[in-house]
RNA sequence: GCCCCCAUAGUCUAGUGGCCAAGGACGCCGGAUUCUCAGUCCGGAAGCCGGGGUUCGACUCCCCGUGGGGGUACCA
């Protein structure tokens, strides 16, 4: 009879939420649904300096932004609460007290200045930094006289002395740590607080989560995690460690790296869609050549077993390119969506728009999406179907625009599209190549000032179906400011520079 | 310093002793696309870290080295 699974994301809340930590998260809900378990939020708040009360807010909008849910956490609740462990605190002594009564915890009156000394002390003798265990011999009276001196006291845990511990990790394999090389940790911190630790293990118990599963930075730990689990009695979960996502400079991504904050990437317009499929990339294949894949399939794909144990390189290139297959899959509707938000943000579309105005947007997205690879795109590249103020690339100006027979060709062009009844893609492809036959040059001559005029860039989608997407009497005007422009000579070329 | 882990192209990866004169993807380079390219199509360069074993046979197993990473906190 197999157990139900019952995993844990488990967040320290300081503020943002890391993309490692979505990783993380990402493979826990992953193998959560996967076997059709429970996927628990506890959020890890012991570390009273760095904790902040708004950074609950911050990872529940990560991990909906991805598209992940969770069935017991602070918000929904469920019946092995509390989830967060500031709120444990009573819980958390109960058990400290099974270890004092049992001699394997004991207060330790050493200052955190004095720690460090002893430690600066070993490093220099080349042996391993680990307390030495001196107030764990301390009588009664020693310690009574302390506690008189004024002296503040933390708890600690008495760790084995000999021996190993061996832990089988799914992921990483079997991994011995030796007993000796570690001093007894502290888990009740000066000021009441449990640490990390020790919370960590009594509340996998408490909340019975049968698989650990988080990054490697944590495998260590799990020495000092098996031992707690078995003074307390507690059965140990299977444990998974995940490998690091690394920075281009091959170390552990962090602040330094730039971005690594998730709400910097739905800033820079990554879909989520997208983000979760690569991230699952990260650390795990199908096992054969396919890369973009469906929540769904990367489901049913999915085990712990195919993990890979060594580190990656978050690739932004490739996050990119992901994306732009996303922009390609989803459904335009579902893409403008996700858009007007950064558009409104830009002052490029108003705040409610109307259902035409909407339907509008959609057929941009729907004519861009093709060569776009972030929503972003949209504000940058393609600000023109939003504006008509937008910049003349120098590129644009040097090629097609400071052509003597420009001007007049650009008024041209716009006296025949005025005289258009119906405004398609059609009408206009004819309105713009009768005018280059007639005129005795290419197709190309009329198309690519035209193109200049009206988006000032020198690329994009189809000129004909994008002019659809504009008013007509914009585009006429566009055609006919340019021209003015042009003649006033303010479209020349900017000297490159270098 | 000590402990642990990792090691296929610049990057993500497939590979679990013969199917591999190593497959896919990103990126890069080149060509095509007379409506541009940041799109699309086609092509190309680029890799098993080194050395020892084990074996009839190693990218795959073992050892050593090297490189990289993580840990070594009253942070998680």
């Amino acid at each position: 009879m197999t157990e139900d699974v019952r995993v844990r994301f488990a967040p320290a809340p300081t503020g943002y939420m890391h993309i490692g930590n979505l990783h993380t998260a990402l493979f826990n809900w992953l193998f959560a649904r996967k076997m059709g378990g429970a996927m628990i939020l506890r959020i890890e708040d012991t570390d009273e300096l760095r904790s902040t009360s708004d950074a609950l807010e911050v990872i529940y909008q990560g991990l909906k932004w991805i598209g992940l849910d969770w069935d017991e956490g602070p918000d929904v609740g469920g019946e092995y609460g509390p989830y967060v462990q500031s709120e444990r605190l009573d819980i958390y002594h109960e058990y400290l007290d099974q270890l004092i009564g049992g001699e394997r915890a004991y207060e330790c009156f050493c200052t955190p200045e004095e720690l460090e000394e002893r430690r600066q002390v070993m490093r220099a003798r080349g042996i391993p930094p680990k307390y030495d265990g001196r107030c764990a011999a301390l009588s009664d009276d020693e310690r009574e006289e302390l506690r008189a001196a004024g002296r503040k006291s933390c708890i600690r845990f008495r760790v084995e002395e000999g021996g190993t511990t061996l832990i089988r990790d799914i992921i990483q394999g079997e991994v011995t740590y030796d007993n000796a090389l570690i001093g007894d940790p502290v888990i009740v911190k000066t000021s009441g607080f449990p640490t990390y630790h020790f919370a960590c293990v009594v509340d996998d118990h408490l909340m019975r989560i049968t698989h650990v599963i988080r990054a490697v930075e944590h495998l260590p730990n799990t020495q000092i995690h098996m031992q707690l689990q078995a003074a307390l009695g507690f059965e140990p979960p299977a444990y998974a460690h995940l490998p690091l996502i690394l920075g281009e400079d091959r170390t552990k991504l962090s602040k330094r790296h730039g971005a690594v904050a998730v709400t910097d990437y739905e800033q820079q317009g990554f879909l989520p869609e997208a983000m979760f499929n690569f991230l699952v990339l990260l650390g795990w294949s199908p096992g054969d050549e396919r890369e973009v894949m469906s929540r769904e399939e990367i489901l049913s794909s999915f085990s712990l077993e195919a993990c890979d144990s060594s580190p990656s390189v978050f690739d932004v290139q490739k996050a990119e390119w992901m994306n732009g297959e996303y922009m390609k899959l989803m459904a335009p509707e579902v893409i403008a969506e996700r858009l007007l938000p950064l558009l409104q943000e830009a002052r490029l579309m108003e705040d409610s728009p109307s259902a035409e105005r909407w339907e509008w947007l959609v057929q941009v997205v729907d004519l861009m999406r093709e060569r776009t690879r972030l929503l972003t795109t949209f504000v940058s590249w393609g600000q023109y179907f939003f504006t008509d103020d937008y910049e003349y690339e120098n590129r644009a100006r040097k090629k097609w625009l400071s052509r003597e027979e420009i001007p007049e060709r650009l008024e041209l062009l716009a006296d025949r599209l005025q005289l258009l009844a119906t405004w398609d893609h059609q009408s206009i492809e004819t309105a713009v190549r009768g005018l280059a036959e007639e005129s005795g040059v290419s197709a190309a001559k009329v198309i690519h000032p035209c193109r200049a005029a009206i988006t000032g860039t020198t690329i994009g989608p189809s000129l004909f179906h994008l002019m659809e997407l504009l008013d007509q009497e914009d585009a006429i005007g566009r055609l006919r400011g340019t021209a003015e422009l042009a003649r006033a000579g303010k479209l020349a070329a900017e000297p490159e520079d270098e």
